[in-house]
RNA sequence: GCCGGAGUAGCUCAGGGGCAGAGCAACGCUCUCGUAAAGCGUAGGUCGUCGGUUCAAAUCCGAUCUCCGGCUCCA
């Protein structure tokens, strides 16, 4: 091919040939001129380039519009530009930090020096975005020596693009301009400020400088923006449905638990609605466990800080523990975590490797001191339950075990129907974070792996996500707005049984080190029971439902008849309520709908006289007449093989 | 811990130096009803807490507690 020729391949597999330096711009025209008006910037290989920028080698192209996450990425690059602008006219003397394009929208760090910036002042500088969009200017990027960047920002008394420019390479420092407001930058950018037509600026928070507590705090402004403002629209409109799934608001409403300032923050209180919902999961997983050769074991809230020691915790997290207290002439603390307690159990005798794997399990209680800005409903507390579990296993058992335990994850999410991410989770360089011998690590980091490949499982690796004692496997969730939650986790560990001399006999009659799995397939009760309800939005599945029939009879004249119907299902274990109030019938199928009970059964002279019961369905309304038996029947039926409720299967 | 918001009846919220408000819930009475709200009435408050300014503070100021959204952290 001649030199100067590239051949482009689109996405659907079709390949062109163009002059060489066709700009993207160019290229989209060729296909058509639609695809030209909203092209934004183009993709090729992994590189995302602006639109009129040359295109000088071969390579997968895609054209991206508004519809392709990497068009997104670079309009809401630019609308963190636009944000600056804006700021900049408002407050002369504001630095600037860094602006990325994120998840859903843009940010801003920006050093206000001793101004104040509060949400008064954020509607002023959306106005004025909105007024600089109008004005259309055109994104121009421009190549600058390093010594030129820097001496444009030391001028402006920029400490944080200097800081940035000293770690650039010579020769691959752009700055993009538009207005008035230049930014160093490495693109791509729109090629100008007018399809930005609707901005929000959501947020308003303190950040750190690169992150670092010790640096100076920024005033990091968050925003989103749109090609049109219905499309804004309808993103603040799923925020708002978003947030009537939270499980702060929905814990209240339907009496899962409550927090109280005179208890203390992050101390759950759970009520009885919440009890029954947590006992209920908490007899699955018990029963799934007995199943698959776990022992039960209890162990106290406190112990000798000894025990933490010998573990390695206490150092390594002394500073998210509560104080330890004086008790005679020894330290005790509340116990922020169940392993060294099982350690002991398995020490207490003397073990065979005929005994292993011992699988020793608890729903362990553990107290953490979390910082007081961490605190978040259920999601975040110093208080809760883990459902946790330590196995001791041979290392030719252990990959085995590593499945067994990925297989039981993998079977109360899907109990669930959750969707969830996979994280196996390695050490960093930073040898510091971590303890035991690396050659233990590199084994068990393999052993992780080849379990999770041998499950088909479809995970991501990430680096420095390990605890200090070992390599894991963590179950990934996302919360109502979009939050991610470590929910189960698989924690393979090569230190503990040092520390704690762990040993079995082995068939030649010497002893050996086993290796420990720690494993909690919920993570902790009150973090699961947050995403439960958030999940189903509070539409709980039957076997659930910590309220599951309610009984409403359509006058006072059949409350007996309906307490006869209430008695056969508290007889067959059903949580049943009568609503036997003078209340109209629409009043009280309203209050059991507004309380999302999965069944009211309507009863009145038609059914006392037939012996039968017009079933309702929570969501769904009314699904007919049927015999009280053949209800008793269909109940029964649900609740034991754990059906998902009607609402949710439709999602699906 | 840090930055920005918020806290008024059980719940959802209005009021913003001059008598503390509404809807829903609760309670009482009437109604006895067929698939998402019956009617009337009654009661309910140290306006998160402590202090200051003022003739007078829910309202202005300061401190503090708790909650929410971020940052940092997260076994």
């Amino acid at each position: 091919m001649p030199e100067d020729f590239i051949t482009l391949t689109f996405p659907d597999g079709a390949t062109k040939k163009y002059h060489k330096n066709i700009t993207g711009f160019e290229v989209a025209e060729s296909i058509s001129k639609g695809l030209a008006r909203n092209a934004i910037s183009i993709t090729l290989d992994s590189d995302i380039l602006d639109l009129d920028a040359p295109i000088t080698r071969s390579g997968e192209i895609q054209i991206n519009t508004w519809d392709s996450e990497d068009g997104q990425y670079t309009f809401w690059h630019s609308s963190a530009h636009l944000l600056a602008e804006a700021v900049q006219e408002l407050y002369p003397e504001a630095k600037f930090g860094i602006g990325p394009p994120i998840e859903n929208g843009f940010y801003y760090d920006i050093d206000f020096g001793e101004e104040s910036f509060g949400q008064e002042q954020l509607e002023a500088v959306e106005k004025k975005m909105i007024e600089l969009a109008r004005q259309k200017s055109n994104f121009k990027k421009r190549n600058v020596s390093k010594d030129e960047a820097l001496k444009f920002y030391e001028e402006r008394n920029n400490e944080y693009k200097v800081d940035l420019i000293k770690e650039l390479e010579e020769g691959t420092i752009t700055f993009y301009e538009q207005g008035n407001f230049t930014d160093l930058c490495r693109g791509p950018h729109l090629p100008d400020t007018s399809s930005i037509k609707a901005v929000k600026l959501t947020k308003l928070a303190g950040a750190y400088w690169r992150g670092d507590v010790n640096r100076k705090q920024l005033t990091r402004i968050y925003g989103i923006s749109f090609p049109k403002q219905k499309l804004l629209d309808e993103y603040l409109k799923q925020l708002e449905e978003a947030r009537k799934r939270d499980h702060k608001k929905l814990g209240k409403e339907l009496g899962i638990y409550m927090m109280d300032s005179m208890v203390g923050p992050g101390l759950p209180l759970w009520l009885p609605n919440g009890t029954v919902l947590r006992r209920t999961l908490e007899h699955f997983l018990r029963e799934e466990q007995k199943h698959r050769g776990y022992q039960e074991v209890i162990t106290p809230h406190i112990a000798n800080i000894e025990l933490y020691k010998t573990s390695g915790h206490y150092p390594y997290y002394k500073d998210s523990q509560f104080n330890p207290m004086e008790v005679d002439d020894d330290h005790y603390m509340l116990k922020p975590m169940n392993c060294p307690h099982h350690h002991r159990i398995y020490s207490n005798e003397l073990r065979s490797y005929r005994d292993l794997p011992v699988r020793l399990a608890e729903f362990g209680s553990v107290y953490r001191y979390e910082q007081s800005g961490e605190l978040n409903g259920l999601s975040r507390v110093r208080g809760f339950t883990q459902d946790d579990a330590h196995i001791y296993c041979t290392h030719d058992q252990l990959k085995d075990e590593i499945k067994n335990v990925i297989d039981l994850t993998q079977f109360v999410f899907k109990t669930f129907g959750m969707p969830v991410d996979i994280r196996l989770s390695y050490r960093d360089d930073n040898d510091e974070k971590y303890g035991g011998d690396y050659e233990y690590w590199e084994r068990a980091q393999k052993e992780i792996k080849e379990a999770a490949d041998e499950m088909n499982l479809n995970y991501k690796i990430v680096d420095g996500e390990a605890s200090f004692y070992g390599p894991k496997i963590d179950f990934i969730i996302r919360d109502a707005i979009g939050r991610k939650w470590q929910l189960g986790t698989v924690q393979v560990d090569y230190v503990m049984p040092e520390r704690f001399d762990l040993t079995y006999i082995g068939s030649d009659n010497n002893k050996h080190r086993p290796v420990i799995i720690h494993r909690a397939p919920f993570g902790s009760m009150e973090r699961f029971v947050s995403i439960l309800i958030e999940h189903f939005a509070g539409d709980f599945p039957l076997w659930l439902a910590p309220l599951q029939v309610k009984v409403l009879p359509i006058s006072e004249d059949y409350n007996a008849y309906a307490k006869h119907c209430a008695d056969k299902l508290t007889a067959l274990g059903t949580r049943v309520e009568v609503d036997s109030r003078s209340e109209m019938i629409g009043g009280k199928i309203r209050d059991a709908e507004t309380a999302k009970i999965p069944y009211m059964l309507i009863v009145g002279e038609r059914e006392l006289e037939n012996g039968t019961v017009s079933i309702r369905r929570h969501k769904s309304g009314d699904i007919g007449t049927f015999s009280l038996e053949e209800f008793l029947s269909k109940v029964d039926e649900e609740i034991k093989n754990k059906h998902l409720p009607p609402s949710h299967l439709e999602e699906e």
